[in-house]
DNA sequence: CGCACATCCTGTGTGC
DNA sequence: TGCACACAGGATGTGC
């Protein structure tokens, strides 16, 4: 659940099943899902803690509970699997054929929190204290956050010299936005991704500004529209594809001005524009 | 400090 | 159909 919008809408669905749940024990299916912590120091931090709050900032999830904190990043494929109970989660989790690939589960009186995902890249955390997480500390201002403005972004290019596209991706300047919403962003905005970002001049900034968040805006409705699924493995947001306007497009003919939409590699990850109207 | 690059994994789609 | 290979919505640590 990659992005910015993707883990708001799973922050939002989420937060009803936990806020107030008490964690009554940590289950390890894959053990790579909490490293380099071991599952002895997660079960210790979480077990027996109460869910105060489900919040995210940039694409990390967390539950703040009553003493520490759970720290979640889905990466590609992560995703929450919600279960009745134990039992079926240690049916489903273990089953031989077409099991569900839990890594991590946590469980309460009302049911199973599960952390799956089969690539294993996705990671869960647990903290003594907010302050004790570097993760979030080390995350720039969150795209959603009322400090995020037009003026602060214009100062954030400012300092960097890279392609906006690879600006955009750093996370320590601004949190949330990834591959997908990058690209979509910078259309929008009509800007040329291999623009340096400390060439963009305040009306350009203002620009990107108000294209990050409408695009992330319009993604978060779509994510909506059904909400998440936490029951269905193979549930994915359906309908984002309807509102990308760059993304995954390449060849196909830009929604402004027909020319064929290109895609190019930066910093070995794709980028999808248009020629003509991205200058 | 900034940057390029490898690395962590497994499933799926594509072209031959 | 079988196979090899590129590719995937991400972050981090390394060496330069």
């Amino acid at each position: 659940m990659p992005e910015l919008p993707e883990v708001e809408a799973v922050a939002r669905a989420l937060r009803p099943l936990v806020r107030g749940q008490r964690i009554r024990c940590l289950h390890v299916f894959h053990a790579i899902a909490c490293k380099p912590q071991s599952p002895a120091d997660v079960a210790r931090l979480v077990e027996g803690r109460r869910v105060a709050e489900v919040f995210r900032r940039g694409k990390y999830l967390f539950l703040r509970l009553d003493r520490g904190l759970v720290e979640m990043h889905f990466r590609f494929d992560g995703q929450l699997i919600w279960f009745s109970g134990a039992k079926e989660l240690l049916a489903k989790a273990t089953a031989e054929a077409d099991s569900i690939h839990v890594d991590l589960a946590l469980e309460f009186g009302t049911g199973a929190m599960g952390f799956a995902d089969q690539r294993h890249f996705g990671r869960l955390h647990a903290w003594e204290t907010e302050a004790a997480c570097e993760p979030l500390h080390r995350l720039g201002v969150d795209a959603f956050d009322r400090a995020f403005t037009a003026v602060l972004l214009h100062e954030r290019a400012s300092a960097s010299k890279r392609p906006l596209k690879e600006f955009l991706l750093d996370q320590s300047r601004i949190a949330g936005i990834g591959n997908i919403y990058s690209s979509e962003a910078l259309w929008h905005a009509r800007l040329n991704p291999w623009q340096p970002a400390n060439s963009l001049g305040r009306r350009e900034s203002a620009r990107l500004h108000k294209a990050i968040v409408y695009v992330l805006r319009r993604a978060l409705e779509c994510c909506q529209d059904p909400p998440p699924d936490f029951r269905d493995p193979k549930w994915w947001f359906q309908g984002l594809e309807a509102i990308l306007r760059a993304y995954q497009r390449e060849g196909l003919p830009c929604r402004r001005c027909r020319r064929p939409i290109q895609r190019v590699e930066q910093g070995g990850r794709s980028t999808y524009f248009c020629r003509h109207c991205q200058k």
